[in-house]
DNA sequence: GCAAACTAGCTGAACGCTCAGCTAGTTGTC
DNA sequence: GACAACTAGCTGAGCGTTCAGCTAGTTTGC
């Protein structure tokens, strides 16, 4: 193995970064900090980055890329299935990736508490996507798909993002397997209540 | 009207400081900043204050404590009417709170980012709150009330947190009253979907 | 095959700057 | 004149960035 390999340290520094700016934010974490995380002198981090700015928009960068693969995957598992069947398997996706990936959330959210310019094209394209394979289950149940694509991800996005503030006063473990699991299957009961029971005849629930 | 009155800048310092803590975060704000927002020298907040960290404390709160009185006056309103009318009437206040306060919002949203400590007992006055609210109605729909509970917040919270990413790109915009009143409106539809269409078979219904 | 020339990886020290907090002092109010 | 309100100046610590320099590895010339 390479003493020097430029390629493994970039990686490791850009690790360490992820973790600290998602975990302290881009102003509570210092070059130091990242340098001494990664195994690496103060000064480089900054060798290969340039600035501290264009390392968090390459941490940026790499968070998001892994999250529209897994999403991409996601939709991909549920094509050429039931309308409410492809927007349940796109939604345990999104699930499993949020609670996967917490620097991904924690990221997101912090960008989303400033003005969101660095995320934007992200969640354009995500929105973009959602709205495309939520319109038919939101055509059957006769509701407007962005209002769909906006509950979906608002009810699997906030237990996670406030796992150690309202969730624990509510006594649930947002990242525990039951509670993922309860939490997916609830998800798909409201899909399949809004597009059997929302549209026509609400007096039947299935399943 | 006198030129040195100590309540009045505090208040102001409090004001300027909750402001730009909102905004930009503790470690993103300098004292130098708040000083100049609340119209007094560098060192002024320190003096009343003791300390930035003491400072934040005291803008949290207050916040809180806004919150909890706007919250009280919700449920309140909703008092001997039916189990879901209260429960619309709470959710009702709650939308009104988050989108009439833009710093409560971005400050627990801030804090939950961290380790959520300093608005623990404030979620759990809340949670216990809003669970004793949710019940009756809970219980007409044949599901937990912690459940509801969770759902109601995050479907109110979400939208406001994230206006300025994810509700863009789906081209919505959270702030407008339109929005406000549609999003009551569903809100309120769900509840009511759910305590009289899911009522009748508790076993056939999403937990 | 083997130096010499060159390059990329990485570092420690130093720069200029900003920060929060402290202290000594001044100014307004009763 | 006593006390609260307020401020300017100072300080040590920490910040991001720059940079000359060292070293390990690769390429070139013979």
């Amino acid at each position: 193995m390479a003493v020097r390999d430029g390629e493994r340290t970039k990686g490791a520094i850009l690790t360490a970064a992820e973790d600290l700016f998602a975990r302290q934010g881009f102003d509570g974490t210092s070059m130091q900090q990242i340098g001494e995380a990664a195994g690496v002198a103060r000064s480089t981090p900054a060798y290969f980055f340039r600035s501290k700015e264009a390392l968090y928009d390459e941490v940026l960068a790499r968070v998001v890329a892994r999250a529209e693969e897994a999403l991409a995957a996601g939709r991909h598992q549920g094509e050429e299935r039931s309308p409410d069947d492809a927007a349940a398997s796109y939604v345990n996706a999104l699930v499993d990736l949020l609670s996967r990936d917490q620097n991904l959330l924690c990221l997101v959210q912090r960008e989303s508490l400033g003005d969101g310019n660095r995320v934007a094209p992200f969640l354009g394209r995500l929105a973009e996507e959602a709205v495309e394979v939520f319109t038919p289950a939101a055509e059957a149940a006769g509701i407007s798909p962005h209002r769909l694509v906006l509950d979906m991800v608002a009810l699997s996005w906030y237990p996670l993002a406030h796992e150690h503030t309202l969730l624990p006063a509510l006594g649930m473990k947002p990242r525990k397997p039951a509670f993922l699991d309860e939490q997916k299957r609830h998800l798909a009961d409201l899909l399949h209540a809004l597009t059997r029971g929302g549209g026509r005849s609400p007096e039947h629930v299935p399943r």
